[in-house]
DNA sequence: CTGAAAGCGCTTACAG
DNA sequence: CTGAAAGCGCTTACAG
């Protein structure tokens, strides 16, 4: 086993010191092109790679990153909290400081001031989750021109020029409850009633328009009825489902598109159903699992905390360290969770 | 922001020297009870952790680990053997070289040489894919006597005291089988022909006895048949399938429970069918991808290679660093692919 | 049983 | 434009 080149064996073949070595490596101006060249070739001649931990080391670097999120309370976010912790304590160990800013929910004022507050003296990379808009977007942009690296997470901002993005495609996510919600109701005709926490949210949008496609395209024995906004208040939802159950007498399934599964299984639960209803929901969490035990959910269509977390700070940091992100592994699957492939463990 | 504590700092603190509060902090022989209980305490007072990476470059320590696996030519062995390729180029850069020792498959008694040949000072820990075997559960037990780590991969060796196991639970895998196979079939009576490469093999006996529990549990209607072996070997698998397929005239769904995609799919071209029969198969590859857009294979159940290889790398670092395995983080999940959220890159 | 010094692979002021 | 030396946080011989 050949010993692996380090930047005493760069200096030593390009005939310079160390010195040299490092500003060449660090694209550091002030170099004269033919040394440059000089250090380049003795590189390519060694298949010299830098050893990142000894960089960061000797820099005394330490990454910081920064989890942008808004102050929600469901199952999915705390989910999500807690793997951003999980990772953060890790990373803790790995001379990077991450920490979570949590801003009032819809409140794009504050979060936009917030975001112009941060200078790249105090922080390297962001992952924002917030709902997409005009001002946040272009918060963005002024973050990435102050040399800040932004990933945005789970919803996108479009036009922003974030570096990354990381989540699932909501349109294929849609698809995919579409074609279960087809499939589980093995022929069955009828109404299928669609709830949403709101009809603006993009994402939500996105998962209507697969779900529509898939059943326009495969399903048209089945008939989506107009998105009915549960406004993520469990008793609200309730209410409206319940309403919208005794309007349409002929319900057979029900697809809720997010954060609505407590108040769409409390409907459930009163209202008086022939057959009993094929029920599919977004996001895997404490309560949708509870009710796929309980064979009232059939399937949830979801997203890891956990790679969503880690694909984040994985992004951030190839983003500062200006390396090239391995798209294969940053790829968000869309999980599909029913009761036999449920999660032991949460 | 405080900075965070050195060991300087634990050394000022408890009063004695760097070298004394190594040799506390790797718990090294020679050292009295009380000035440990001195360092200790500083530890403690200051919170101190130790900086990993620091260490490693210190000691000038490389993990060295290797991936032992048969010789398969089959594609999800292929995808695994390329997250291998791609969690090693990354790990090379972190002062980690893993090797890949191909081993004739079902040659047990190489296997075992190969494994009785490596000792603690060329090696730091092993994962090792192969069948479920005493020889090689007794290979594994006298492997960690030597002091060397070793988790098993995607099949486990019981009795081996191994590690940790990276992989999925092949009996819930069966299930989720069988239950969508339940459900795409949508009321539909008939036969169900299982396809197995091996009957001995532990992970397909798993995988059918999980899918027979769902179908007495919940489809009665369907009646599954004795699985059919079709031995790795396209050709063969098609001409057994279809040689069942003309003697059974009912068959509604095929269960293939690993590596027969190839020759199931022949088959089914061939074959007259009534209805299009429901086809579910196990890991995600080139060929099943194919398949599925097709409209052939209706689900596939898979692990990710990608996971399964990072897993491996994770827990075998935790182990030689005496850290403890994050479970949830370490948990591989059973993946339901269908067309809808086939991903789009490899 | 304990400590002073050198070194892991890199970067950072400071000189020149 | 270039280099010699010190230092990042830890470990390793070598003395004592």
């Amino acid at each position: 086993m050949i010993a692996k080149p380090t930047v005493n064996d760069v200096a030593r073949v390009a005939g310079v010191s160390l010195a040299t070595v490092d500003r060449v490596l660090n694209e550091r101006p002030g170099v004269r092109a033919a040394t440059i060249e000089k250090v380049n070739r003795a590189i390519a001649e060694l298949a010299y790679v830098r050893d990142t931990a000894a960089a960061n080391l000797a820099r005394s670097k330490t990454y910081r990153f920064a989890f942008v999120l808004p102050d929600w309370k469901g199952q999915f976010f705390a989910s999500l909290m807690g793997s951003i912790e999980e990772v953060a304590a890790q990373a803790h160990l790995d001379r990077t400081e991450i920490r979570t800013i949590l801003v009032p929910n819809h409140d794009h004022t504050f979060l936009v001031r917030e975001l112009d507050a941060l200078g790249p003296d105090e922080i390297d990379g962001l992952a924002i989750m917030s709902k997409e808009t005009p001002v946040v977007r272009d918060a963005i942009i002024r973050l990435r021109r102050r040399g800040i690296s932004v990933v945005t997470l789970i919803t996108d901002q479009l036009g922003s020029e974030r570096d990354h993005f990381v989540g699932i495609d909501n349109v294929a996510a849609g698809r995919t409850a579409g074609m279960l919600m087809g499939r589980f109701l093995a022929g069955r005709q009828g109404k299928v009633l669609v709830v949403v926490s709101s009809r603006q949210s993009r994402d939500m949008l996105e998962r209507r328009h697969g779900f529509d496609q898939i059943l326009g395209e495969q399903f048209d024995h089945l008939n989506a009825q107009p998105s009915i906004e549960g406004h993520e208040d469990p008793g609200y939802t309730e209410a409206v489902v319940l309403t919208a159950l005794d309007q349409y007498r002929d319900v057979v399934g029900i697809y809720s598109a997010g954060a609505s599964v407590l108040g769409v299984a409390g409907a459930i639960a009163k209202h008086n159903f022939h057959g009993r209803p094929i029920f599919i929901d977004h996001e895997l969490t404490d309560n949708s699992a509870h009710f796929i035990r309980e064979g009232v959910l059939d399937a949830v269509i979801t997203q890891n905390t956990g790679h969503l977390a880690r694909s984040a700070l994985r992004v951030l940091r190839a983003k500062c360290d200006n390396k090239p992100v391995i798209a294969s592994q940053e790829n968000i699957r869309i999980d599909i969770v029913i009761r036999e492939n449920l999660p032991t463990m949460k």
